[in-house]
DNA sequence: GGTTACTATAATAATAGTTCTCATTCTTAG
DNA sequence: CTAAGAATGAGAACTATTATTATAGTAACC
Protein backbone atom coordinates (compact mmCIF):
# COMPACT_ATOMS: atom_id res chain seq x y z
CA UNK A 1 0.00 0.00 0.00
CA UNK A 2 1.39 3.30 -1.22
CA UNK A 3 1.50 6.57 0.98
CA UNK A 4 -1.52 7.80 -0.49
CA UNK A 5 -3.27 5.05 -0.11
CA UNK A 6 -2.47 4.45 3.32
CA UNK A 7 -3.68 8.31 3.95
CA UNK A 8 -6.64 7.59 2.16
CA UNK A 9 -7.91 4.77 3.81
CA UNK A 10 -6.85 7.05 7.36
CA UNK A 11 -8.62 9.62 6.83
CA UNK A 12 -11.76 7.47 6.38
CA UNK A 13 -11.43 5.46 9.23
CA UNK A 14 -10.43 7.57 11.63
CA UNK A 15 -13.09 10.22 10.73
CA UNK A 16 -16.05 9.80 13.20
CA UNK A 17 -18.53 11.42 9.59
CA UNK A 18 -19.38 10.37 6.99
CA UNK A 19 -16.98 11.97 4.43
CA UNK A 20 -17.51 12.42 0.62
CA UNK A 21 -15.09 11.86 -1.90
CA UNK A 22 -14.37 15.61 -2.45
CA UNK A 23 -14.04 15.85 1.22
CA UNK A 24 -11.20 13.10 1.55
CA UNK A 25 -9.82 14.75 -1.43
CA UNK A 26 -9.32 18.21 0.21
CA UNK A 27 -8.07 15.89 3.72
CA UNK A 28 -5.62 14.35 1.57
CA UNK A 29 -4.59 17.87 -0.11
CA UNK A 30 -3.34 19.04 3.04
CA UNK A 31 -0.60 15.74 3.25
CA UNK A 32 -0.13 15.46 -0.66
CA UNK A 33 -0.88 18.67 -2.13
CA UNK A 34 -0.98 17.44 -5.58
CA UNK A 35 -2.93 14.52 -5.44
CA UNK A 36 -5.83 14.13 -8.21
CA UNK A 37 -9.36 13.71 -7.43
CA UNK A 38 -9.45 10.64 -9.58
CA UNK A 39 -6.60 8.73 -7.24
CA UNK A 40 -9.06 9.70 -4.47
CA UNK A 41 -12.08 7.78 -6.45
CA UNK A 42 -9.78 5.01 -7.33
CA UNK A 43 -9.05 4.49 -3.86
CA UNK A 44 -12.02 4.68 -2.09
CA UNK A 45 -13.68 2.53 -4.97
CA UNK A 46 -10.96 0.23 -4.28
CA UNK A 47 -11.15 0.05 -0.39
CA UNK A 48 -15.18 -0.47 -0.30
CA UNK A 49 -14.38 -3.56 -3.08
CA UNK A 50 -12.02 -5.05 -0.18
CA UNK A 51 -14.76 -4.09 2.33
CA UNK A 52 -12.20 -2.24 4.15
CA UNK A 53 -14.71 1.25 4.24
CA UNK A 54 -17.93 1.11 3.55
CA UNK A 55 -19.77 3.26 0.80
CA UNK A 56 -23.22 4.69 1.61
CA UNK A 57 -24.55 5.61 -1.52
CA UNK A 58 -26.90 8.59 -1.07
CA UNK A 59 -29.15 9.43 -3.88
CA UNK A 60 -29.80 13.76 -3.03
CA UNK A 61 -25.92 13.81 -2.98
CA UNK A 62 -22.66 12.50 -3.66
CA UNK A 63 -22.05 9.15 -1.97
CA UNK A 64 -20.10 8.77 1.10
CA UNK A 65 -17.94 6.59 2.59
CA UNK A 66 -17.50 5.58 6.41
CA UNK A 67 -14.66 3.36 8.14
CA UNK A 68 -17.69 1.76 10.57
CA UNK A 69 -17.79 -1.70 9.16
CA UNK A 70 -19.82 -3.09 11.53
CA UNK A 71 -23.62 -3.38 10.40
CA UNK A 72 -25.69 -0.60 10.76
CA UNK A 73 -28.44 1.39 9.60
CA UNK A 74 -28.49 5.34 9.36
CA UNK A 75 -30.59 8.27 10.43
CA UNK A 76 -30.71 11.06 8.45
CA UNK A 77 -31.72 14.58 10.02
CA UNK A 78 -34.32 16.25 7.72
CA UNK A 79 -33.47 19.34 9.36
CA UNK A 80 -29.59 19.79 9.92
CA UNK A 81 -28.45 16.79 7.02
CA UNK A 82 -26.50 14.93 9.68
CA UNK A 83 -26.39 11.42 8.95
CA UNK A 84 -25.82 9.08 11.98
CA UNK A 85 -25.14 5.74 12.42
CA UNK A 86 -27.48 3.54 14.36
CA UNK A 87 -28.41 0.33 15.47
CA UNK A 88 -31.47 -1.15 14.91
CA UNK A 89 -31.77 -4.97 17.18
CA UNK A 90 -33.06 -7.61 15.52
CA UNK A 91 -34.48 -5.39 12.23
CA UNK A 92 -33.44 -8.54 10.44
CA UNK A 93 -34.87 -11.20 12.34
CA UNK A 94 -37.79 -9.07 11.99
CA UNK A 95 -38.07 -8.46 8.11
CA UNK A 96 -36.75 -12.02 7.92
CA UNK A 97 -39.78 -12.78 10.03
CA UNK A 98 -42.33 -10.60 7.68
CA UNK A 99 -41.28 -11.69 4.54
CA UNK A 100 -40.67 -15.21 4.02
CA UNK A 101 -37.81 -15.63 1.78
CA UNK A 102 -33.77 -15.70 1.79
CA UNK A 103 -32.76 -11.96 2.98
CA UNK A 104 -29.51 -11.22 1.70
CA UNK A 105 -28.88 -7.33 3.36
CA UNK A 106 -30.87 -4.23 3.72
CA UNK A 107 -30.60 -0.72 3.42
CA UNK A 108 -32.45 1.24 5.58
CA UNK A 109 -32.08 4.92 6.17
CA UNK A 110 -34.60 6.47 9.14
CA UNK A 111 -35.35 10.20 8.33
CA UNK A 112 -35.93 12.43 11.71
CA UNK A 113 -35.17 15.31 13.58
CA UNK A 114 -31.83 15.03 15.82
CA UNK A 115 -32.09 15.99 19.08
CA UNK A 116 -30.49 19.19 18.33
CA UNK A 117 -33.29 20.12 15.87
CA UNK A 118 -35.76 19.17 18.00
CA UNK A 119 -34.76 21.34 20.80
CA UNK A 120 -34.46 24.35 18.54
CA UNK A 121 -37.50 23.87 16.85
CA UNK A 122 -39.60 23.18 20.73
CA UNK A 123 -37.44 26.75 21.65
CA UNK A 124 -38.65 28.40 18.26
CA UNK A 125 -42.42 27.18 18.86
CA UNK A 126 -42.93 26.99 22.45
CA UNK A 127 -43.81 23.40 22.38
CA UNK A 128 -46.63 24.11 20.19
CA UNK A 129 -46.75 21.90 16.84
CA UNK A 130 -43.46 20.22 16.68
CA UNK A 131 -44.88 17.16 15.73
CA UNK A 132 -42.45 14.96 13.05
CA UNK A 133 -45.75 14.62 11.24
CA UNK A 134 -46.15 17.89 10.08
CA UNK A 135 -42.49 17.56 8.30
CA UNK A 136 -44.30 13.90 6.91
CA UNK A 137 -45.81 15.10 4.00
CA UNK A 138 -42.73 17.24 2.79
CA UNK A 139 -40.31 14.84 1.77
CA UNK A 140 -42.00 12.08 -0.05
CA UNK A 141 -39.39 9.48 0.96
CA UNK A 142 -40.48 5.84 1.76
CA UNK A 143 -43.02 5.15 5.16
CA UNK B 1 -52.52 19.50 -18.55
CA UNK B 2 -51.54 19.00 -21.86
CA UNK B 3 -51.50 15.75 -24.00
CA UNK B 4 -47.65 15.74 -23.36
CA UNK B 5 -47.78 16.40 -19.31
CA UNK B 6 -51.11 13.25 -19.87
CA UNK B 7 -49.43 11.34 -21.69
CA UNK B 8 -46.00 10.96 -19.09
CA UNK B 9 -48.27 10.77 -16.19
CA UNK B 10 -50.03 7.65 -17.96
CA UNK B 11 -47.05 5.96 -18.69
CA UNK B 12 -45.56 6.05 -15.21
CA UNK B 13 -49.12 5.29 -13.54
CA UNK B 14 -49.51 2.82 -15.94
CA UNK B 15 -46.67 0.54 -15.32
CA UNK B 16 -46.44 -1.77 -13.14
CA UNK B 17 -42.43 -1.61 -13.18
CA UNK B 18 -40.61 1.29 -12.25
CA UNK B 19 -39.09 3.48 -15.02
CA UNK B 20 -36.31 5.90 -15.30
CA UNK B 21 -36.44 9.16 -16.89
CA UNK B 22 -35.10 8.02 -19.96
CA UNK B 23 -37.09 4.79 -20.39
CA UNK B 24 -40.44 7.29 -20.23
CA UNK B 25 -38.62 9.31 -22.98
CA UNK B 26 -38.27 6.87 -25.11
CA UNK B 27 -41.91 5.11 -24.62
CA UNK B 28 -43.62 9.20 -24.56
CA UNK B 29 -41.14 9.39 -28.10
CA UNK B 30 -43.72 6.60 -29.28
CA UNK B 31 -46.66 9.02 -29.19
CA UNK B 32 -44.37 12.62 -29.39
CA UNK B 33 -41.75 11.61 -31.57
CA UNK B 34 -40.63 15.24 -30.81
CA UNK B 35 -40.66 15.33 -26.59
CA UNK B 36 -37.30 16.35 -25.19
CA UNK B 37 -35.95 14.93 -22.33
CA UNK B 38 -36.20 17.93 -20.23
CA UNK B 39 -39.80 18.09 -20.77
CA UNK B 40 -39.96 14.51 -19.40
CA UNK B 41 -37.38 16.06 -16.00
CA UNK B 42 -39.68 18.83 -15.74
CA UNK B 43 -43.39 17.33 -15.83
CA UNK B 44 -41.55 14.09 -13.83
CA UNK B 45 -40.43 16.45 -11.35
CA UNK B 46 -43.36 18.22 -10.82
CA UNK B 47 -45.57 15.36 -10.77
CA UNK B 48 -43.85 13.73 -7.50
CA UNK B 49 -43.91 16.64 -6.17
CA UNK B 50 -47.58 17.04 -6.63
CA UNK B 51 -47.48 13.31 -4.96
CA UNK B 52 -49.05 11.47 -8.37
CA UNK B 53 -46.04 9.66 -8.90
CA UNK B 54 -43.35 8.92 -6.44
CA UNK B 55 -39.81 9.28 -6.68
CA UNK B 56 -37.70 6.38 -5.93
CA UNK B 57 -34.09 7.94 -5.54
CA UNK B 58 -31.78 5.04 -6.14
CA UNK B 59 -28.09 5.65 -5.77
CA UNK B 60 -26.02 3.62 -7.62
CA UNK B 61 -28.08 4.36 -11.06
CA UNK B 62 -30.62 6.37 -12.32
CA UNK B 63 -33.72 7.92 -10.22
CA UNK B 64 -36.66 5.79 -10.68
CA UNK B 65 -40.19 6.57 -10.79
CA UNK B 66 -43.82 4.69 -9.82
CA UNK B 67 -47.56 4.97 -9.96
CA UNK B 68 -47.50 3.21 -6.42
CA UNK B 69 -48.56 5.90 -4.34
CA UNK B 70 -49.11 3.95 -1.40
CA UNK B 71 -46.81 3.51 1.31
CA UNK B 72 -44.52 1.00 0.64
CA UNK B 73 -41.07 -0.33 0.31
CA UNK B 74 -38.40 -2.03 -2.01
CA UNK B 75 -36.74 -5.06 -2.60
CA UNK B 76 -33.79 -5.78 -4.90
CA UNK B 77 -32.91 -9.10 -6.44
CA UNK B 78 -29.34 -8.94 -6.49
CA UNK B 79 -29.46 -11.40 -9.57
CA UNK B 80 -31.55 -9.74 -11.94
CA UNK B 81 -31.54 -6.52 -10.39
CA UNK B 82 -35.45 -6.52 -10.46
CA UNK B 83 -37.07 -4.23 -8.02
CA UNK B 84 -40.37 -5.11 -6.50
CA UNK B 85 -42.68 -2.96 -4.29
CA UNK B 86 -43.05 -4.69 -0.71
CA UNK B 87 -45.43 -4.36 2.73
CA UNK B 88 -43.78 -4.71 5.99
CA UNK B 89 -46.62 -4.37 7.86
CA UNK B 90 -45.84 -2.94 11.33
CA UNK B 91 -42.61 -2.21 10.39
CA UNK B 92 -42.86 1.77 11.43
CA UNK B 93 -44.36 0.69 15.01
CA UNK B 94 -41.25 -1.88 15.49
CA UNK B 95 -38.69 0.82 14.25
CA UNK B 96 -40.47 3.40 16.82
CA UNK B 97 -40.03 1.15 19.67
CA UNK B 98 -36.56 0.45 18.95
CA UNK B 99 -35.43 4.22 18.25
CA UNK B 100 -37.00 6.79 21.14
CA UNK B 101 -37.56 9.45 18.66
CA UNK B 102 -40.06 10.84 16.47
CA UNK B 103 -39.51 9.22 12.84
CA UNK B 104 -40.63 11.08 9.73
CA UNK B 105 -40.20 8.48 7.07
CA UNK B 106 -37.84 5.84 6.37
CA UNK B 107 -35.98 3.89 3.44
CA UNK B 108 -35.92 0.49 3.12
CA UNK B 109 -34.34 -1.53 0.64
CA UNK B 110 -34.21 -5.31 1.00
CA UNK B 111 -31.60 -7.10 -1.20
CA UNK B 112 -32.79 -10.46 -1.86
CA UNK B 113 -32.94 -13.55 -4.40
CA UNK B 114 -36.27 -13.34 -5.61
CA UNK B 115 -38.33 -16.85 -6.16
CA UNK B 116 -37.47 -17.21 -9.91
CA UNK B 117 -34.10 -16.82 -9.23
CA UNK B 118 -33.93 -18.76 -6.36
CA UNK B 119 -35.39 -21.53 -8.22
CA UNK B 120 -32.67 -21.18 -11.02
CA UNK B 121 -30.06 -21.36 -8.70
CA UNK B 122 -31.18 -24.47 -7.07
CA UNK B 123 -31.85 -26.04 -10.67
CA UNK B 124 -28.14 -25.02 -11.44
CA UNK B 125 -26.88 -26.53 -7.99
CA UNK B 126 -29.28 -29.63 -7.60
CA UNK B 127 -30.26 -27.84 -4.14
CA UNK B 128 -26.68 -27.85 -2.30
CA UNK B 129 -25.15 -24.62 -1.33
CA UNK B 130 -27.57 -22.25 -2.74
CA UNK B 131 -27.76 -20.11 0.83
CA UNK B 132 -28.17 -16.48 -0.16
CA UNK B 133 -25.32 -15.86 2.54
CA UNK B 134 -22.90 -16.76 -0.27
CA UNK B 135 -23.54 -13.50 -2.13
CA UNK B 136 -23.81 -11.59 1.11
CA UNK B 137 -20.27 -9.95 0.49
CA UNK B 138 -20.33 -10.10 -3.18
CA UNK B 139 -22.79 -7.92 -4.93
CA UNK B 140 -24.16 -4.89 -1.99
CA UNK B 141 -26.22 -3.44 -4.95
CA UNK B 142 -26.84 -4.51 -8.29
CA UNK B 143 -29.22 -3.87 -11.27
C1' DG C 1 -61.10 38.00 -34.89
C1' DG C 2 -56.91 40.24 -33.01
C1' DT C 3 -53.87 41.40 -29.36
C1' DT C 4 -51.75 40.51 -25.09
C1' DA C 5 -50.22 37.55 -21.35
C1' DC C 6 -49.03 33.26 -19.88
C1' DT C 7 -47.42 28.49 -20.03
C1' DA C 8 -45.21 24.55 -22.03
C1' DT C 9 -42.09 23.17 -25.13
C1' DA C 10 -37.62 21.61 -27.84
C1' DA C 11 -33.07 22.28 -28.19
C1' DT C 12 -29.19 22.78 -26.06
C1' DA C 13 -25.83 24.54 -22.67
C1' DA C 14 -24.40 23.80 -18.14
C1' DT C 15 -23.50 21.29 -13.96
C1' DA C 16 -22.21 17.64 -10.47
C1' DG C 17 -20.47 13.44 -9.55
C1' DT C 18 -17.83 9.95 -11.15
C1' DT C 19 -15.08 7.05 -14.19
C1' DC C 20 -11.74 6.48 -17.82
C1' DT C 21 -7.39 7.23 -20.45
C1' DC C 22 -2.80 7.68 -20.79
C1' DA C 23 1.76 9.37 -20.29
C1' DT C 24 4.69 9.65 -16.38
C1' DT C 25 6.38 8.36 -11.91
C1' DC C 26 6.94 5.29 -8.18
C1' DT C 27 7.81 0.41 -6.29
C1' DT C 28 9.77 -3.68 -5.98
C1' DA C 29 11.66 -8.28 -7.27
C1' DG C 30 15.55 -10.05 -9.08
C1' DC D 1 20.76 -1.18 -10.87
C1' DT D 2 17.26 -2.32 -13.85
C1' DA D 3 13.15 -3.88 -15.94
C1' DA D 4 8.24 -5.12 -15.12
C1' DG D 5 4.36 -3.75 -13.13
C1' DA D 6 1.46 -0.82 -10.33
C1' DA D 7 -0.11 3.71 -8.97
C1' DT D 8 -0.43 8.38 -10.02
C1' DG D 9 -1.85 13.26 -11.83
C1' DA D 10 -4.04 15.68 -15.28
C1' DG D 11 -7.68 16.16 -17.63
C1' DA D 12 -11.04 14.29 -21.01
C1' DA D 13 -15.25 11.79 -21.13
C1' DC D 14 -19.44 10.19 -19.42
C1' DT D 15 -24.10 9.96 -17.04
C1' DA D 16 -27.87 11.86 -14.89
C1' DT D 17 -29.92 15.97 -14.19
C1' DT D 18 -31.11 20.95 -14.15
C1' DA D 19 -31.12 25.57 -16.22
C1' DT D 20 -31.61 28.67 -20.11
C1' DT D 21 -33.69 30.44 -23.99
C1' DA D 22 -36.13 31.26 -27.97
C1' DT D 23 -40.29 29.59 -29.83
C1' DA D 24 -44.95 27.52 -30.13
C1' DG D 25 -49.38 26.81 -28.04
C1' DT D 26 -53.14 28.24 -25.39
C1' DA D 27 -56.28 31.30 -22.91
C1' DA D 28 -58.27 35.72 -21.60
C1' DC D 29 -59.85 39.84 -22.81
C1' DC D 30 -61.55 43.39 -25.82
Amino acid sequence: MTKVQKAILDIVIQSERHLSADEVYWIAKRQFPSVALGTIYRNLNHFADSKLIRRVARAETADYFEGNMSPHDHALCIRCGQMTDIQIPRLKDFLKGQMNCSIVSFDLTVNYICPECAKKDSERNCGENNDAAQYEEKNNKAD
